[in-house]
DNA sequence: AAGGTTATCGCAACTGTTCGCAATAGTCGG
DNA sequence: CCGACTATTGCGAACAGTTGCGATAACCTT
């Protein structure tokens, strides 16, 4: 089954839209941004709306299909859910961006869980904090 | 020396704009929004401009006075420094906030500085995650 | 293959936040 | 205290992202 065949057991409609956002996160190496998305399928669908991107992630996000992460403060980044999950490190003052393995930030979960009965998602928002180079 | 003197003395100067966003971060009580100082002003002072307190906000942060937190995804939430640190869980389903102290995320931040050089700061952004009773 | 239902679309208006700019007003030295 | 210097302001426009709405098209039933 599909992922056209489990959206319609959801309710829910596989468009030429939903197609093209697949697409883009598909060719995509790294996380990118709903405008990033937007523009790509704009250069071949011009009608398309940006409006319909946004919405089109969210629908493929809550079916599960995509996640999201916030790096910096302001700017979502998406994702296929199929890609491999992993923490990031971002340094407040040069901006610099580190992929770090989920397995470092595994402790924290586990003390959350134990302590808390949270379930916590550590990969949603990126570490922020100052690089080796930044503190001194 | 007060906070008009640290703030002249790095070329900066002290406005009623300026006494007025720290005087009601002072007297709140949580996290605040931008947009809560501003409409909190506007209620003595019409004539401040939104613009202003955000420019404001940064420029305090810049200085140390205030410092943010991104609970959920979109709004950023102040506080003064002086006020007491601490971590934050937020459900993503129910959106229940439980504050937790910074001690809980300090052997993450200790293994992140050792194998990484990079000094964390595990306030700045909320934990997302599943609470005890949304965890299905 | 056709028709009806309704999820999804494009568009335009709207939100919270940022930015450029000319006018204002803190600050400092005399 | 005054005047000059310039950081900061209010304002308008721009910005990314969201929302309401009537039109479109996906897809289920026959
Ligand atoms: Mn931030
Ligand atoms: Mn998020
Ligand atoms: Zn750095
Ligand atoms: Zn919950």
């Amino acid at each position: 089954m599909g992922i056209a065949d489990d959206m319609r057991a959801n309710g829910m409609r596989m468009t030429v839209q939903r197609r093209l956002v697949l697409d883009v996160l598909r060719r995509a190496r790294h996380h990118t941004t709903a405008e990033d998305i937007s523009r790509s399928i704009r250069a071949s669908h011009p009608q398309i709306d940006p409006s319909t991107v946004y919405r089109n992630l969210e629908a493929l996000e809550r079916l599960g299909y995509v996640t999201h992460t916030h790096l910096d403060d302001r700017v979502t980044r998406w994702r296929r859910s199929d890609s491999p999950q992993h923490g990031h490190l971002v340094c407040r003052k040069c901006g610099s961006e580190e992929d770090i393995p989920m397995q470092i930030l595994e402790p924290l979960a586990k003390r959350l869980r134990g302590e808390h009965g949270f379930r916590a998602d550590l990969a949603h928002s990126a570490v922020v904090g100052l690089c080796r180079e930044c503190a001194s």
